[in-house]
Formats: C-alpha cells, structure tokens, sequence
DNA sequence: CCCAATTCATTTGCATACGAACAGACTGGC
DNA sequence: GCCAGTCTGTTCGTATGCAAATGAATTGGG
C-alpha cells in the first residue's frame, strides 16, 4: 500500500499538454519564421471577419486585452497590421489587415495547415478526429 | 468550389491547446495560488528523485536552461528550494527542496491530482483514458 | 597529457500571458 | 438629462519560454 498518494509529473495533463504545446511551437516556428502563432492567428480572424476593434480581436482570438495589445503593436510594425481610431466610438481602435498582411496570410495559410497535419502526424486519421473532437471539449 | 483553402482557426490544433491550456492554467491557480504549474513541476520532479543540477532538472521538467533557472531562482527565493554548488563537478549548482518546499508539495499535491481531474471533468472516463492516450504520443 | 569538443550556468533580447489598476468614453435607467 | 455602471485601451508587474552568445569547467581521443 502506498503511503499516501503518488504524484506521477508525466501522467498528469497540464504537463503533457504543455510538452505536445512546445512541439507544435518549434513545427510552426521551422515552418513559418516570420511571425508567431499568435502573430498568425490574429492574421486568420482579421482575414476571416474584416475588421476588428482590438479589444473584440482579443475575444475573438482568446488573448486578453493586455496581450492583444503587443501582439497588434508588433504587428504594425512589421507592417502587416494597421490601426485606426473609431469616428462611431472614440474608445474604439479599429485594427485591420494592410495589403501586406492579407498577402502573407494568403501566402502561408497553406503552410499553416501543413503545421497542424504534422502536428497530428503521430496518430492516424480515425484518432486525429477523436483527438480533436475530444480536446475541443476541455476548453 | 472553395477559391483555394479555407483556413478555420477554430480548428487548427494548435489554436485549442492554447484555449485548452488557459483553462487547466486557470484551474490550476484557482487551487493551489501559492505557485504556478511549472513551479510545482519543480517541487514534484524534486520531490521524486532527490536533489538535481539545475540543467538535469530542466531536462527532467522540459524546460530549458535559461527558462528553469528563472523558475529556481523565484523557488528559491520563496524558500522551497536551495541551491548549493557541486564539489564534483563546478560547472553544477545542484537544487534541492527546502523542508518547507517538501511540505508545502506534501501537502498540495492532492490539490494537483484534483486539478487535473477538474482540466478533464468534461469527458467520461473512457474518454479521458482514450485522450490522454492520444495526448501522450503528441509529445 | 593535452587540446578540441562538450557541458553547465548565466545573461540578453524578444514574445506571449494574465491580473490589477487606471482614465476616458459610452449607455441605460430613472 | 444625469450619473452609476460598464466598456475600451493602456500601463505595470510578474512569470514562463526560447535563441543566441559567453565564460568557466570538464572530458575524451589521440
């Protein structure tokens, strides 16, 4: 009988998760050096749904305000992303992409797929679909 | 006919580890405030084979070395570890628990097996066992 | 036994992340 | 039409995380 409880680090999820996380880091960065995940990330929703306030891009990319803000300002200046204020709400600073930015992003949505597959590559595609569909779960 | 490829952030992998691991992150720091998740990974690394160089015991919890000597020298200061150099070899600094930094992990580390059932609480046993099967070989 | 290659720890620079606190702008309810 | 509550963006502090460069120590092969 055990004494009290075991703690096994490597069977827990949050340590596994953040190993299978640092893997996909380094397939994206060999993949895609220009910019980061987050970089691409805001690069796809701004593709996807136009403009966007910041803080509303924050929600729509799960990056709180705080973080949101560095990853458009880095943007910016690689001149990918511009800002604008909102004339309809002098709160508001509308972020969107600029014609480079659309660019890269059409450029590299390819490869940004081809991440994700190599990413997944270990498992086949039955367990892929069951990896997704039950992660997808936990968020 | 698509014009070329749909990219769909919501389902790249990549995307819902990150929102995957901001959950279990904000489970963690709920349960246990005192430390954060790499921090604790620490104490049980320690806790389960003894004292360590600092670069061993970055390999042993995938950090590497510049990240875990951060997280040593805030556990250090915190009183949970304690460093000391190695008459062997002088290129090492060798990291132990603390008494206090053993207690405190004796005494959470029921607290980190609970946040670890609460990250996968959405699924059903069988489904846990199947994802962190998958999980595992993602590594 | 000696030097080239390796290992270890550190530092710097950059990029997420989040909480907390703040000021300015807006809105709804009375 | 006013003000209390909310929303937006910013800043600060703290904590990972990795690449690259550096200096000191060790080691292995000839």
């Amino acid at each position: 009988m055990a004494k009290h409880t075991d703690y096994a680090l490597d069977d827990q999820v949050g340590y596994i998760l953040r190993r299978v996380t640092q893997r996909h880091l380094a397939i994206f960065a060999e993949a895609i050096p220009e910019i980061t995940t987050t970089q691409f990330a805001v690069l796809a929703r701004l593709s996807q749904m136009g403009p966007l306030s910041q803080n509303h891009l924050g929600r729509e990319t799960s990056m709180d305000a705080a973080t949101v803000k560095g990853v458009v300002d880095r943007l910016t200046k690689l001149g990918l992303t511009a800002t604008r204020p909102d004339p309809e709400d002098r709160r508001r600073l509308t972020v969107s992409l600029t014609d480079e930015g659309a660019r890269l992003f059409a450029r590299r949505k390819e490869t940004g797929l081809a991440v994700s597959t190599a990413t997944l590559a270990p498992l086949d595609p039955a367990e892929q679909a069951t990896f997704l569909a039950l992660l997808s779960r936990l968020t």
